[in-house]
DNA sequence: ATCTCCCGCCACCAG
DNA sequence: CTGGTGGCGGGAGAT
């Protein structure tokens, strides 16, 4: 009686997409974003997420690398919220500006001089009677300790989120940043696990909308285009970070504003700004609107997998509902004049967290979901 | 076929 | 040993 492995029962399709990490990223935000959290259980989330803790573990470590969690404890991390943003990515640029200019000789991945506050220094080591090997042992255990927080992806996320904010070529394919990311002529295999790696922390920085996805003017190619702290996430306490464009309603694409370009011998001058694919006009975005509107007035919503099998939080529902109906405003005020078809991801992502919640309320009440299917998607 | 990237085995490590 | 963490890469959906 597995509970997963079903090889048989094609019935319902199983859809990867409802179970990424950004999903699962946004629907984490969703649950502890608010002003009377100020902790995070994982076991916590793991549950009422309805996944396995191992995912909790991905998008929490990428999360904290950009400031939005800290690590209080076992199994207990510190909710900031998007306000810890801006310090951290200004911090990442601090470290970023400094590492170019600092040394060069680097062919491979960057220094792991990372330190961060209150770091146990573990040196200054002296016993009387016996200290040689003590010494050794220790300096031997640090070392296997910063060769594994060195290939953590929490490290990876901070070079990738350098990379990003110091190049200055606004986008970045996933294979570019492994390779800039490690050396150039890297085993390929170890090159394959690292793209892999960049593609989970992509997905959840996508859904802290820190990056989005777009793709490479001359080549098709799949990238990632920085978008910085711009002024969605509420959070009236604003740290440094200039301007931002508070305005949602604003075009932001083609120029940068929120973002710094370093000189690099990242040379690519080759500007995309050309509408690719399919308009998204806001037509759709209207009827997506409603359609979910129209699924939250009270048929069945979808509900996915293993999604949700949670106790019982009847409470919450109502709250819940009022979130998503707030939400819902908040995706109608995207951008009517988008170009590329970007947006339709970034769209359909945020439909998906809509949904999920959905599911959630779903769940904890007796609506018993039975379609499944994903959002319009509506493509040419 | 290629691109994505989820899943979960299992090495590590603090308690 | 037990339990929390989290590399790592196989291999199966998505395109």
């Amino acid at each position: 009686m597995a509970e997963k492995g079903e090889s048989s029962g094609r019935h319902y399709s199983y859809s990867r997409k409802q179970k990424s990490l950004g999903l699962l990223c946004s629907n984490f935000v969703a649950l502890y974003n608010r002003e009377d959290v100020e902790t995070v259980g994982l076991d916590d989330a793991a549950v009422k997420l309805g996944v396995e803790r191992r995912r909790i573990y991905d998008i929490v470590n990428v999360m904290e690398s950009v400031g939005v969690l800290t690590r209080k404890a076992k199994n207990r991390y510190l909710w900031i919220g998007f306000k810890g943003i801006p310090a951290a990515l200004e911090q990442l640029k601090e470290e970023a500006l400094k590492e170019l200019n600092g040394l060069s000789s680097e062919p491979s991945a960057a220094r792991a001089s990372d330190d961060e506050d209150g770091d146990k220094s573990l040196d200054q080591n002296e016993d009387d009677g016996e200290g040689r090997s003590c010494a050794n042992d220790i300096a031997a255990k640090s070392r296997t300790v910063l060769d594994r927080k060195e290939k953590s992806l929490g490290q990876l996320t901070q070079n990738f989120v350098k990379l990003l904010l110091t190049s200055n070529a606004e986008t970045v394919s996933l294979d570019e940043a492994a390779r800039l990311l490690l050396g150039d002529g890297q085993d390929p295999s170890h090159m394959r696990t690292k793209v892999r790696r960049l593609y989970d922390i992509a997905n959840v920085l996508s859904s802290l909308n820190l990056i989005e996805k777009t793709y490479q003017c001359e080549t098709r190619k799949p990238a990632f285009r920085w978008l910085g702290t711009k002024g969605k996430h509420d959070t009236s306490v604003t740290v440094a970070l200039p301007p931002a464009a508070q305005q949602l309603g604003k075009r932001m694409f083609g120029t940068e504003l929120t973002n710094l370009d370093i000189k690099r011998s990242r040379t690519v001058p080759s500007v995309d700004k050309k509408p690719f694919k399919t308009e998204l006009p806001n037509a759709v975005l209207k009827e997506c609107n409603l359609a979910a509107q129209r699924q939250l007035q009270g048929s069945k919503p979808f509900v996915f997998g293993p999604f949700s099998p949670n106790p019982p939080n009847e409470e919450a529902s109502q709250k819940k509902i009022k979130e998503a109906q707030d939400f819902e405003s908040f995706a109608s005020s995207l951008s009517p004049t988008y170009h590329s078809q970007a947006l339709h991801d970034l769209f359909t992502h945020y439909m998906d967290a809509y949904n999920s919640w959905f599911a959630q309320i779903a769940g904890s009440s007796n609506i018993q979901p039975s379609s499944k299917k994903s959002f319009p998607s509506r493509h040419s």
